[in-house]
DNA sequence: AATACCGTCACGATGCGTTATGGTGG
DNA sequence: GCCACCATAACGCATCGTGACGGTAT
């Protein structure tokens, strides 16, 4: 039998894992809508990785940047979007190449 | 003879401008390495409407969207390389609406 | 008993202007 | 003498955490 990764995490592994104090976490937490860990039955905070990634941008954001709480929630936001945009034309890039391919094969097939 | 534009502004006029106290020109003067208006030779303020932009963007970006003033500084300057690798693409675009014209005119060229 | 959490609240540092004061030129 | 401007510095309010407290579960 394998080992698992662990699935989850607590306040204090987050806190250590990005340095900053456990405070702040549970601080940020009533100014981020988008901050809301799950909680066990004893109503302990358990973070998933993807809720870690989201506290590690807020991190980039305010600290590295030095955006306000708000203005970096607003950021997160448009994130998304652009993220999402940015599939859309990667998809649209796509639909060119397909363009492009059937081209040169139409050059290809040109009478010398 | 036609009246002439009036070529720049004192401080009183951009602050009725754009609605903001004349403390918090000089304020941000302080703050912002980028807001430095002419003066006269005794000492008073000369905005160019230039200048007037600048400040709309400072105002906009830290009044609506919240940034702090460091954080809006440094948007400014990546504003401003956003500009330019705007215009290097058009270029580059340029470029290829340039191959492609010739591309057509051979493929118009080719015997049917 | 020691540890790791919980919520709450008081405190404090920093950021961002604003106001007050005293001064100059027109 | 009034008005618009100047510089400087003290003040004040909001934002952003921090630290401490008393409490619960393991």
């Amino acid at each position: 039998m394998e080992k698992f990764e662990k699935k989850y995490y607590r306040i204090g592994d987050v806190a250590e894992l990005l340095g900053i104090p456990e405070s702040t976490l549970r601080y940020w937490e009533t100014q981020f809508t988008i901050v809301k860990p799950k909680r066990n039955a004893r109503n302990v905070r358990f973070y998933t990785p993807s809720d870690i990634e989201v506290i590690r941008k807020i991190y980039y954001l305010v600290k590295e940047k030095g955006l306000k709480l708000d203005a970096a929630q607003a950021q997160l936001r448009v994130n998304r979007e652009g993220i999402d945009k940015r599939f859309e034309v990667i998809d649209r890039l796509k639909a060119i190449r397909s363009d492009l391919k059937q081209l040169l094969t139409a050059l290809d097939d040109l009478p010398t």
